[in-house]
DNA sequence: CGCAGCGCCTGAAGGC
DNA sequence: TGCCTTCAGGCGCTGC
């Protein structure tokens, strides 16, 4: 479940492994997910950029190739095959960048710089959460146009880029807002953009959250499972008031806070 | 246009 | 022991 503190951890690693290289061949995977990572043969790597979920390799031929993780998906440089590799670059150092995505929920794709149609996520998300754009007002504005759930909200990638699931549950219960709310008060847009930042800068100090899946591009695990305070922590005490955590479904999306810090209302 | 519901995927874990 | 069910969940798509 590669988030935003999953993918930039990955992206810092990356991008001194595969600036300036040329790709040289390749294979993929034939579903149309993966496919289209042969387009990239021939072109240059320039840059390794980050818009949310979404890594963005600038081609310096004026394409982008574009890698969204899912969430089993890895990137590293490793040259050796399992059932589980979807696609396969060779660069012009004789080194191999591979993608991995047991589960397929993963995607790539070739386009014209900046002509992300194809991604309707990416193209219609908002800014990144430590970009300047991205206020206490922006933020709140962003929840007035919606009626939906405040954590859904928050999973949709419109009022800001780059949250998953277990961010929005450490970011709602660090801000004290019920996550099943339809709409938060200018207070509480205060609270939630400053508990958004913290909880994403934390992530990516801690070289991202290993539940399950994710690796960083070394192939080490993240630190930050063991700094959660919310996520999938049902059941035990919060460590802010001690009442006992409270799991449920909100909108199909495994839900845990704290009741007492989070009221309903 | 926004929202809600569904399907995609596969391994791990739990029940009987 | 082994089979079956449930769960994890980001995102594209569809229907209202």
């Amino acid at each position: 479940m590669p988030e935003l503190p999953e993918v930039e951890t990955i992206r810092r690693r990356l991008a001194s492994a595969v600036t300036g290289r040329r790709i040289v061949g390749g294979e993929a995977h034939s579903s149309a997910k993966f496919a289209p990572a042969t387009a990239a043969i021939g072109a240059a790597i320039s840059t390794v950029d980050r818009r949310g979920k979404y890594l963005l390799l600038a081609l310096d031929d004026g394409r982008d190739l574009v890698v969204h993780l899912g969430m089993t998906g890895s990137l590293a440089l490793d040259d050796s095959s399992d059932p589980y590799v979807r696609a396969r670059w060779q660069l012009d150092d004789g080194t191999t960048l591979r993608y991995r995505d047991i589960r397929r929920f993963g995607r790539i794709a070739v386009v014209p710089r900046g002509d992300y149609a194809s991604m309707p996520t990416l193209a219609a998300q908002g800014p990144d959460p430590f970009d300047e754009t991205f206020t206490p007002d922006s933020l709140w504005r962003a929840t007035r146009r919606s009626t939906a759930r405040i954590k859904t909200q928050l999973l949709s990638q419109r009022p800001v880029a780059g949250v998953g699931n277990i961010y929005a549950d450490e970011a709602l219960w660090r801000a004290g807002t019920d996550p099943a709310r339809r709409s938060i008060t200018r207070a509480q847009a205060e609270r939630l953009h400053g508990a958004i930042r913290e909880v994403l800068a934390q992530g990516i100090a801690n070289g991202g959250t290993t539940l399950r899946d994710y690796r960083t591009f070394d192939g080490t695990t993240g630190t930050n499972q063991h700094a959660l305070d919310c996520y999938g922590r049902h059941g035990e005490p919060c460590n802010r008031c001690g009442t006992t955590l409270v799991r449920r479904v909100i909108d199909a999306r495994s839900t845990t806070h704290c009741p007492s810090c989070q009221p309903r209302r």
